[in-house]
DNA sequence: CTGTCGATATCGTGG
DNA sequence: CCACGATGTCGACAG
């Protein structure tokens, strides 16, 4: 063997316009091993569970991944149009369906995901087939991302000046009785602050988080106290704007990289 | 041909293990036939746009669609590690990377994916590549669901006494200052009664937001006005019930579907 | 385009 | 298990 490109461990196996029968075979083989399956062909899906859902023939393609997931994906959209979470069981099997009318007694191939809590099911049942791959590898490595609600916290907390002059942050997540405050601190004249990030433009909700958290520690601190709401993003649409001002509260607008 | 299995149209090309050369013709001819095309192989994965990413060489599936989407899938986890929503452009080609210290001067097969609006970029490199399929195929049918908000709008509206004995529903989409209140109408008193659906049990924020719709309603219908606010959901957390306690908001138990 | 909100949201973290 | 909040959330729909 000569040198050059590292051999990998990984493998795909291939089956093409294989029978029902053949295919069944190749992907209860494949997730016996744990491998990454995906089937392409004509199929129907029932979903039935937190919602319930069916869908006619047509072409897909299903992904069943080694950890219970399971997605059917159309030609269209980034999202699959089934699904099943991890943790699920894969179950494979080729089904006379004579009583079905549908399948008209025709045989099919029938992928099943499942799970008990919550209670549910997803069906794919294809007429036909005319791809099974079964895929495995290594994939040691972790996605590194950056531009995030923690990156937008770090660059306050190493420059509290970014936030106004005299800031001093005093904690990360602490406790209220609303929940954990992104940032709590003091201003220049020793008035408390709690700061709500946010790593993009934001709408009313952010700023019914920010109020929950002023007002719960408005009673923590005993009545009197004056609490200070800040929210920090990149920047606030119209009507959360208009909420800010309603509730006496104040918007600092920060990205959460400096480029 | 014998009768039986209706002949589909869906079509499935394979490449097992290919030079970087043949994936490379293969994805750029697939693409301009508007296929939907998968890779697996060994790559690296870099994203820059909304935030920025990195992914170090990993066995990994991606998926181009025709319509712009792509994807970028590990052996595990439901998401995608990296994407691209639709409406971008896929482009790939080969490149001897003679700089670029990783790939050591070695030849890799590169899929690119981007828009301009937000200035986003996906790009996937691959020194290995084990499998290229093209998939072709149809489908006409729409996903049918069931268990949604709006059935639960729509079980409220056929028999209004689930709310609470004579309820009487006035609008849906009612517009106010908070935005659209999703069931407006009155009670037996006659009172203003604002109702907020959600399939499943809720938190915090919902009531927040039916919080929001009962203010502005009071603002626009005078200040002497006496709205109700109704929360209905299968079941609601510690916390949001007692900010419904705290603001004066109810709470009435109802599944989107009667079983 | 922006704004708003639903979703079988998913995902991670903490209790 | 449940609760809570972030997400490159995605999508759909309205303006």
């Amino acid at each position: 063997m000569t040198s050059g490109t590292p051999t990998s461990s990984a493998r795909a196996v291939t089956l093409e316009q294989p029978t029902l029968g053949a295919a069944c075979e190749a992907i209860a083989d494949a997730l016996e091993r744990e491998a990454l399956v995906t089937v392409f062909g004509r199929c129907t899906v029932d979903y039935e569970g937190r919602a319930s859902s069916t869908l006619e023939a047509g072409d897909r393609h299903v992904m069943l991944k080694p950890d219970g997931a399971a997605l059917v994906h159309t030609d269209e959209g980034q999202q699959p149009v089934n699904w099943q979470p991890p943790g699920c069981t894969h179950d494979v099997f080729c089904d006379r369906a004579g009583d079905d009318i549908d399948a008209n007694g025709a045989e099919t191939l029938v992928l099943e995901s499942g799970r008990p809590t919550p209670d549910e099911r997803l069906c794919v049942r294809f007429q036909d087939v005319l791809q099974v791959s079964a895929f495995s590898g290594t994939d040691e490595n972790e996605l590194t991302l950056s531009g995030t609600e923690e990156d937008l916290r770090q660059r306050i907390l190493e420059e509290p000046t970014l936030l106004e002059a005299g800031f001093r942050p005093l904690a990360t997540e602490r406790e209220t009785a609303a929940g954990a405050v992104d940032i709590y601190g003091e201003d220049a004249a020793g008035r408390t602050v709690v700061v709500e990030l946010k790593r993009r433009r934001v709408g009313p909700d952010a700023v019914g988080q920010l109020r929950r958290y002023v007002d719960a520690l408005e009673r923590d601190l005993h009545a009197d106290a004056d609490v200070r709401g800040i929210l920090v993003a990149p920047s606030v649409t119209d009507r959360a704007d208009r909420l800010l001002v309603d509730h006496g509260l104040e918007f600092v607008s920060l990205e959460p990289t400096s480029e």
